[in-house]
DNA sequence: CAAAGGTGTAAGCTATGACTTACCGTAAGT
DNA sequence: ACTTACGGTAAGTCATAGCTTACACCTTTG
């Protein structure tokens, strides 16, 4: 559960694909490979990946393992995200500064 | 130049850190791999990568090519990033209306 | 208790991607 | 013009990641 494990998780296309389906609903396995072209192990062993990255959460209804989005993961990409980004400004801003040192 | 690539390009740990590392101070090839536990074509290839995907830019220095990132492979992969996030947390909002419908 | 529905997991295949060494091109210095 | 510095690219190797089929497990239902 880390900003390096939902980078890599979100990397791959399919698995993109598949939290992109629970994004829009949550729902079982068979369901969400239905929507899919690989099979429903395939789509198994994405959800684990997800999983492990806090990126999905399961709840058991029966037989049925029902899939939501779990917005950690999500939340520790965003914080790791914006970070970079406000690191990245500011040396812009400073190099911008140290190029043209008219700071009027 | 899509926020998949950039998610792809970050994806890799070594490649991240070429990158982070540029984000820290801007620099040619060479002096990027002696900080890292690779070889300088291995870096070279990373760059490459990294500037397909919108991340970086070079500019000629002589024969030395100096790096530095570029901010936009960043801001789409920032913008994908918070409307997804508040994708979710709509979804979110909105399934806890179901389950609890006291909508006072 | 047996059968069926739904899913995780093991084993194996294959493609891809990250790395290395070797080579080539180009720009500056003598 | 020759040499040196620096970096991109080709070729080849090796590990890993994604996929499939087959199997085992656990619920519910008849």
């Amino acid at each position: 559960m880390s900003y390096q494990e939902s980078l890599a998780a979100l990397a791959d296309p399919t698995r993109r694909q598949v939290f992109e389906t629970l994004a829009r609903a949550p729902g079982p396995v068979g369901e969400i490979a239905k929507g899919l072209p690989v099979s429903r192990p395939a789509v198994s062993q994405h959800l684990k990946v997800l999983s492990d990255a806090g990126l999905v959460v399961a709840r058991q209804d029966g037989t049925r393992r029902i899939y939501s989005v779990d917005p950690q993961g999500l939340a520790e990409l965003r914080r790791w995200l914006d970070g970079f980004w406000t690191d990245v400004m500011d040396r812009f801003a400073s190099e911008i500064n140290t190029l043209e040192p008219k700071d009027d």
